[in-house]
DNA sequence: TTGCAATTCGCCTTTTATTCGCTACAATCA
DNA sequence: TGATTGTAGCGAATAAAAGGCGAATTGCAA
């Protein structure tokens, strides 16, 4: 079953206010957060989402909007079979599903969140324009590790982690790049890299 | 769980209440906390509230509400907030979470699995060694796709795919690398690539 | 048994959801 | 091609919960 641009923006819309609020939202708290003037409209996408089985709903009820978990698809949910490695040799459909992978495995328990990466400044880490990169919350970082680094509270970057002495240098990975140098004091760190995903068109 | 923002406001001041003193609060103890001049009202909310299954009350008993634990279960969820653009030039934390990304989004209702990557066939298209591919599982493919092929039954690689004629050619992305040319009789194809994950350690 | 807290009742206002009729657009199908 | 279906949107009218009140009543517990 199809979901459209439109209807998942108000799924977001729906789960991101009611894990900020610890409520659902009203019909005209939707309309606003959606920019739409007719509680008709709301109402018209809510009844299509709970067709949809995507969300639960009471008749009649305020805020009584559920996002259902996951809407895992015929077979599981967002977990693959691990086929095996490429270039074994082997038929891939004869590869007994032993393991598998999911976004679990990178997250784990931690608070972790997605950018979508402008730029070639992690060219040679091959992390390119278009990809995701997950992003654990989080103050601090270790050597070498690629973070999310906020430069004077302004530009926001993506680049490998090094302390020296008083100040931290932020090496782009792209020979044509330079290392930004700055007072440890001025750089605001926010989150660090756990993985990458790419979608292909 | 349905539950209005009034209805928030009620547990949270039990909650608190019951936090900082030990007991729970009386009725008329409530009604002060929340601004409210009859009893009536209290004990309305304190009913609708644990018809939801949200607190438990002894009957006609002073100070007898239990605030029971709310069954959170958020973790587990695929689902990545999307933060918005890296490399924008706003604060990661500034921005509004107004879309989401997981699996899902990539594998839709196709069968789907995952490879590991070995090797550097594909390296200037920023698939690398460590890689997980996640292929659906198709028996042709499109001019320029990436896909899983397998030649003479015996050698499973990661090429784009190129048709000429009765041949195929199979194109790694790097430059210092042939591309393999194989009758297409000879060329199973085992599926096409739709995205990338990669995991740091 | 008596006092204080909890409960119940009827009635009111505000908030919220639902429904109707209408336009427009895009994709699909015969 | 034209007809049909599904999505997306508007405004207005209606109905139902949710939230609130004061007063009267009940029921533990000291």
């Amino acid at each position: 079953m199809a979901i459209t641009r439109r209807q998942k923006e108000v799924i977001d819309f729906l789960s991101s206010f009611t894990q900020k609020n610890g409520y659902s939202p009203s019909y005209e708290e939707i309309a606003s957060g959606l920019g739409l003037s007719s509680l008709a409209t709301v109402h018209k996408h809510v009844t299509n989402l709970q067709n949809k089985g995507l969300l639960q709903r009471a008749h009649n009820r305020s805020r009584s909007i559920d996002v259902l978990p996951v809407r895992s698809g015929k077979k599981g949910s967002d977990r693959l079979p691990l086929m095996g490695r490429i270039a074994a040799g082997q038929p891939v459909e004869a590869i007994e599903t032993a393991e598998s992978i999911s976004l679990s495995d990178i997250i784990g328990n931690r608070e972790v969140f997605a950018l979508e990466v402008r730029g070639d400044s992690m060219r040679d880490e091959h992390i390119v324009s278009g990809d995701y990169v997950l992003v654990e919350r989080t103050r601090t970082a270790r050597e070498g590790e690629i973070i999310v680094a906020l430069i004077d509270g302004a530009d926001a970057t993506l680049k490998r982690f090094y302390r020296e002495g008083s100040m931290v240098r932020l090496q782009p990975s792209n020979t044509e790049m330079s290392p930004i140098y700055a007072p440890a004091a001025n750089v605001s760190i926010q989150g660090k890299v756990l993985g990458v995903l790419r979608k292909y068109a």
